[in-house]
DNA sequence: TATAAGTTCTATAGATTTATAGAATTTGCG
DNA sequence: CGCAAATTCTATAAATCTATAGAACTTATA
């Protein structure tokens, strides 16, 4: 056996090559890119590309989870947490449009190219977009019992909603890098909760209530 | 000189050609999409669809402009209206939403496919997103003036967040033909309005106070 | 029916792309 | 050093796919 230092050649060249691939997917789509465009970008050869994928296609699943693998386990330890809804929806819209920045543009390639995967390369992803939608309404649902949301707001619309809107900045996130994230965030919240249009004060302590929630975002 | 029937066969066949385009594009991508499949789909083959584009991208520039030109006509309709804020925004989100039903998925194809098409040939399509964005944030100001929304809105970030969101829903309008696209701009107008937190009545006369807006969806 | 314009077809050149095989090089270690 | 495993390279087969040229077919009408 060869080498076992801090982590073996093989394990960060394939680090590299997912996230080559990833910003190229992103750039130009799935069938838009070409394996020459993955390997130029990480410095290989179009053919040694297939020492670490064993095709294009299975680049784009590892790059898919990659993207949102521990997207959804932030949102589990959000769920498990002892907060109050508002603080909670703040922690997951920010950990939702935080994720843009980190993950290398890997989760805007699996909102837009995952269904070029064949059903069964899918299941998985399927399976933790799944749990993520669900744990959110499962949020909601909380809200809705203890009271802090209105009686009227289904759930499931709602969460699919803030997965939409989130997913609409994902776009102009990845485009512009010099994007406050933090401000957007806020304003995000403020939007779910509030709506915009002026309204008498409940208990008027300001009106982006929530403000503290920067550990989620390492 | 021929037929100047009803309308020309080129005319109709033309415009099946950019129906087909739309389909296409829309389920397999740009890239992913072949001119063979597209001249399959309406019924022609591979050669013959260059009588009707001079090429793929030109079928794709043609294909988001159908997507969006009436959409933004739409928008400066309801901008000159003489409405509550609350009305015209309802109004906006029912055209945004129903468009996605109407246009055979182009203003898919447009929202997920145009920046593959050289900058020239965006120039128009970028004037008339623009546009259309600039005249949503202009309702949104008017809403500010008139004391409809809370001063410390901001327009540009409301009016990208309502298109966002809209967005967000086209995949599963185009996906799931059943669902009751009336209801989801309720709730959608809802959202915006008053977001999703209980809080305590202002003028009582029911949540979704707005509900007169069928005209928009001929 | 004869004609001409309009529409579609067939066939193909030329370019690109994925994936594989086997050679060449690099790396870590005894 | 000298070996063996790991990594990368070159070259290429085979399967696309776009766009064009020119033949063939359709249609409306004189």
């Amino acid at each position: 056996m060869a080498q076992v230092s801090e982590r073996s050649r093989y394990q960060s060249q394939k680090q590299l090559a997912i996230r080559s691939a990833a910003s190229v997917f992103a750039e130009k789509g799935f069938h838009g890119a070409s394996t020459k465009d993955i390997a130029e970008r990480m410095g290989i050869k179009q053919g040694s590309l297939y020492y670490y994928f064993k095709s294009k296609e299975e680049a784009l699943g590892e790059v898919c989870l990659y993207g949102i693998e521990d997207y959804v386990e932030r949102m589990q330890s959000i769920a498990a947490k002892d907060q109050p809804f508002e603080a909670k929806l703040m922690a997951i819209i920010a950990s939702h449009l935080s994720s843009y920045r980190e993950r290398n543009e890997a989760l805007k390639v699996h909102n837009d190219e995952r269904l070029y995967l064949p059903e069964d390369k899918r299941a998985r992803l399927k399976e933790l977009g799944s749990n993520y939608r669900q744990q959110l309404e499962r949020i909601f649902e909380e809200g809705a019992r203890t009271g802090a949301l209105r009686a009227s707001v289904e759930c499931h619309f709602a969460a699919q909603a803030v997965i939409g809107m989130c997913n609409g900045w994902g776009d102009i996130i990845v485009r512009e890098p010099d994007l406050d994230l933090f401000d957007l965030i806020q304003k995000c919240t403020d939007l779910v909760l509030n709506g915009f249009i002026e309204r008498p004060k409940k208990k008027c302590d300001g009106s982006d209530a929530v403000g503290n929630n920067q550990d989620q975002q390492d």
